[in-house]
DNA sequence: TGCGACACGTGAAGC
DNA sequence: TGCTTCACGTGTCGC
């Protein structure tokens, strides 16, 4: 239904676009990204990372823009109703509580508002451009990171990135339980041998050492044991 | 170092600005989001939810913006280079490849390129803010699943989006890795069971019923047994 | 067609 | 201070 929307990460422009000539400045950077498999497909989708991050565009000599209104956001195409400029460094109120290592974070996220204009974010062209690589860098990480959960997740079907979350909090909890079974399983399976070795001692065993704590039969519970699969059951002690 | 950034999802704006009066038409919606438990923050960061989806802002009647620039895209703060333009309908090339239900995902996420003005996204408004009611929409059940996700690692310290996931990645492989051992531990006990019963049987147990196979000696291997943690180990056919 | 899912660039905030 | 992380609104695409 809504799948197949496959993570579309990276390149996104820094393609040819036939009538439109990008400039090709910003030549620096090239951030080391190569260390990455660049084709990991063979999952699902996820760009993760596709070693393209340099040949930076900057925007178009034509289409002007200027870019005057400064720091607002992303003018939506609404012709009418606009849902810019509520951010120009007014924007959040957040938190600003102390959350010192970890929870701590008031109840609704602190009510307490404004401290408006805090930090006006003057940020000069290139460390704008890395602010940008290192974001792009910190999404391709984290979708790395997906690819290889998803991948180790039996059974993955959907694929998309709540799905992967989900399936991972499932099967984890799944494998939890499952440990907590099995080790239940080997402690009773302990327990048992020790039934049996108690038995055999019981009658003469002669060709094992005989170093056993002859009263550690008091401290063994009263346990049903089945054996192999058999449906015999005995009771010790 | 980099920690407390705590998942800053949520609100952002519908809060009082003191000096911005936000007009709050778009009086519908409320879209049901209360399903949720609104305070998690016993856990570390995260919005999660909040429940104040509704209440949604317009531009101020002043700062006008008349948002001309039609579907140009978030004006950087930069004064001289400016990454704006580059996406105006014109944007992603991208998959474009089918990859039917999984996989199937091009080497490089398809160098087919161009197809360009598929959509030219004329959005109306009312459209647009459904798309960002959406759109936060799912960034809540994200952040809620990392949540979820974070409160079933065992010794979590980060918390932030890519250790999750990484400790997710390394726990499920733990948690597989201890359930194979676990498993094979109890076919080992299994065998050590049989093995001890078998024992019984030579000696002339005669309290027990006597149904078991004779010949099964012959299959068991010959294995270590411990027992109870006591260092007696014994050599069984 | 509308909706779900992603990637993007950006402002903000904590170290 | 610079780096990292996050949330945001938006464009785009597939079903």
């Amino acid at each position: 239904m809504e799948d197949t929307g496959l993570f579309q990460e990276m390149d996104s422009f820094a393609f040819n676009f036939d009538d439109i000539s990008y400039l090709n400045t910003f030549s620096s950077a090239s951030t080391p990204e190569s260390t990455n498999s660049s084709h990991y497909n063979n999952n699902k989708r996820f760009h993760s990372q596709t070693t393209q991050i340099n040949s930076f565009p900057i925007e178009s000599p034509d289409q002007s823009v200027a870019s005057a209104t400064p720091p607002t956001k992303a003018s939506s195409s609404s012709k009418i109703i606009s849902f810019d400029n509520m951010n120009s460094r007014i924007k959040k109120p957040k938190t600003e509580s102390g959350y010192g290592e970890n929870l701590n974070f008031g109840s609704e996220y602190d009510k307490r508002e404004n401290k408006v204009a805090a930090a006006i974010t003057n940020r000069n062209p290139i460390q704008a451009r890395d602010h940008v690589i290192a974001e792009r860098k910190r999404r391709q990480k984290l979708n790395q990171k997906f690819i290889t959960l998803s991948s180790i997740l039996p059974g993955l079907k959907k694929m998309d990135k709540a799905t992967i979350l989900e399936d991972a909090i499932i099967h984890l909890n799944q494998l939890k339980e499952q440990v907590k079974n099995l080790e239940e399983q080997v402690a009773d399976k302990k327990v048992e041998s020790a039934v049996f070795m108690k038995r055999s001692i019981l009658f003469a065993d002669d060709d094992s050492s005989s170093s056993y704590d002859e009263n550690s039969d008091q401290s063994l519970p009263k346990i049903e044991a089945r054996v192999s699969g058999k449906t015999s059951s005995q009771h010790s002690e």
